[in-house]
DNA sequence: AATGAATGAGAGTTCATTCAT
DNA sequence: TATGAATGAACTCTCATTCAT
């Protein structure tokens, strides 16, 4: 049983985990999409085009799938996140960016929405137990702290902002519209999905934030 | 007269009996906490004090049930912001009391958050086939168009801003607060439960939001 | 969910809990044969001619299930022992009648030798467990006691022979036979399941150990 | 020349690899606790420490290591019975020793007690297809044949005993007292497991089954 | 001699729902 | 209006075994 394995393939086999990789990837898309509990084992072994009982030989139970299924898509954000490098930009050109990274992050990973919805909806506790989501600390923070305080003192935004409150609001602004489209485009009768009404929202936001900001 | 009526009583009638109302309160909770299929129609009826049957005898399945409790909590924040007589406010005074709303609705309405979530995860498929909630229209992006309009009159608010991507945007801030709370107080290592913490960004999000709406 | 119950049947409906006494006592033969783990839900369902799912109904689990036969087991054999009524012959008729009791339990009842030695060879877990079975003590040791003591007085039975250890052995003269009697018949090549063999073994049994009670 | 044989080594064979007598062993402990398919194959090369599939190559099947297992244990204790000699003592000594041996042989492997109740309570199959464990004859009969035989020239013995009889009477005693001392505890409240209760039930079975055996 | 990957069959259990009264 | 009994479908997970190297 290699469930704890890290992942050591060997460098000749390129095959090595592909199995593996696969129900991974499917596991990330089903928890998504129905939860937890929702999701079905047997769906995401087809997903993945694998015996279901291999997910159980790699995994070892549904549950614990699911937690490294968190865990990779936190990787991942705190990876691209950690790549934006605002330190070289402008304090208005590096909140813009940021803002607009919050945006488009949700717009190409719908994945992130559903899982983060599950895991708040369920007490969080996968992520409040796994050390390697706790223990990645986000740099976003600190970056906004910064980017702040250059724009402060460059008088171009107001004080007394707080970095965490500032992100709170600005990723509230994105997140909700991405999971919340549907019922809001039922409620307001016009299409939040398709491209332009995405488009025309990221503006809104950046703007929105950034007006927000100023002294 | 209707009191011949065989079954499918009205869901809103006052003279129904007990049995029945416990039932929506219990499912209410339930699905909010576990969505359509986490619920459990087992618990729904533990909680309601009521068998298991009876639920069935009511509101024929576990679907329409849950379709029940959509409407009657979105028949219940209707009702509520008809109730907010902005137009007597001022422009300012008014859109803060708006962005205020939208924050209190959620502090006080855990439930709302948890159907709204589950809907969206699963296409909206019920608040898309539900007459009574498509056409109980809203009437707070009226309000909002109103407000916006004397505000840009008054040379306190910017133009150019959409009515439906200001309501999401405000709204935005305060619902991923109030959904993402968990994970957030785990990431950042900050409580975001607590009530100081909750009184302080309901604070930063109207100030934010304003500041964003100066022309 | 009536599986706390304690029973209370309808006195006007004979048919009451029919499928549960079945369950019951397919319960016993499966449990008996095959042991907690060996046996199967399915096959107790077949032969006690339920659905498979009524067993959860009324017995919440397998091993629930497996806890309650063998405690009706061992209330059946404390019920038989109490009937005994040995304070109303002379000693060594007495004891011999003990003796052939202990005999003639294990001929009849042949699921209390399976449940018994799985019990034992999961270390005995349910029974320390089970209240039902801790608290209905043994009257056996009492029995022992006392008729040894009358047996002594009258000068038929040795001195220094301990209750607990003389019932050890007695019972496991009778247990081990029929026990292993499958073995034994193969290993020796004489059949010790048919008739002669178990009245013969009986005799030897009686004989032996009231000669081994003489002084 | 057994140097090409292809598979299927002689499991007796001293020249064979640890592995193959690791698995044995594990095998042993295994199947006495939980039982032929109460084991787990897994658990087995777990504890000798080996890849499962070795257990596949070296024994073919999880029955056939069974078997195997069956026939080593029961090889072990005829070649004790040979080593008794009791053809060289007192028949009174002789037969005491012939007690206390089966007494303490169960005390030093309870393994045996495990594998024969599970053969026992699956019809006694593999014991019975065995041509190794059937063939080997015990010796044991006869042993005690012999010494009841001069005990009685002596005048020390009862005639009209079966020495097969006497063999499972005299077994049984102990088998029981080891087999089921777990439940046999919890029941009498009196721990039968501790050194001192084992010593001095052993002495009381001596006794009493040489007192059994007196004219 | 030894191993990691993969699989099919089947187990216990859950659950929404229906039956019968 | 209300309930206990009963059921079929589905789900997670286990396990002996085989494949391929």
């Amino acid at each position: 049983m290699p469930s704890r394995r890290a992942a050591a393939p060997s460098p000749n086999d390129p095959e090595q985990g592909a199995a593996r990789a696969a129900i991974l990837e499917a596991a990330r898309a089903e928890f998504a999409a129905k939860g937890l509990a929702g999701a079905r084992v047997n769906e995401i072994a087809a997903r993945a085009g694998v015996n279901k009982q291999l997910i159980y030989y790699y995994y070892g139970s549904k549950e614990d799938l699911y937690r490294t299924a968190l865990e990779v898509v936190y990787s991942e954000i705190r990876s691209l996140e950690r790549d934006l490098h605002l330190g070289d930009m402008a304090p208005a050109e590096a909140m813009a960016a940021l803002i607009g990274f919050s945006f488009d992050y949700l717009a190409r990973h719908p994945d992130f929405i559903g899982l983060l919805n599950h895991e708040n909806a369920h007490g969080a506790v996968h992520v409040r137990d796994s050390r390697a989501i706790r223990e990645t600390n986000s740099p976003l923070i600190e970056l906004i702290a910064r980017t702040l305080k250059r724009g402060i003192a460059a008088r171009l935004f107001r004080k007394g902002i707080d970095p965490v409150e500032l992100y709170v609001s600005v990723a509230g602004m994105s997140y909700f519209f991405f999971s919340n489209r549907l019922t809001l485009s039922s409620i307001f009768g016009r299409d939040l999905t398709e491209g332009r009404a995405v488009e025309s929202y990221r503006r809104h936001v950046v703007e929105f934030a950034m007006a927000g900001l100023r002294p």
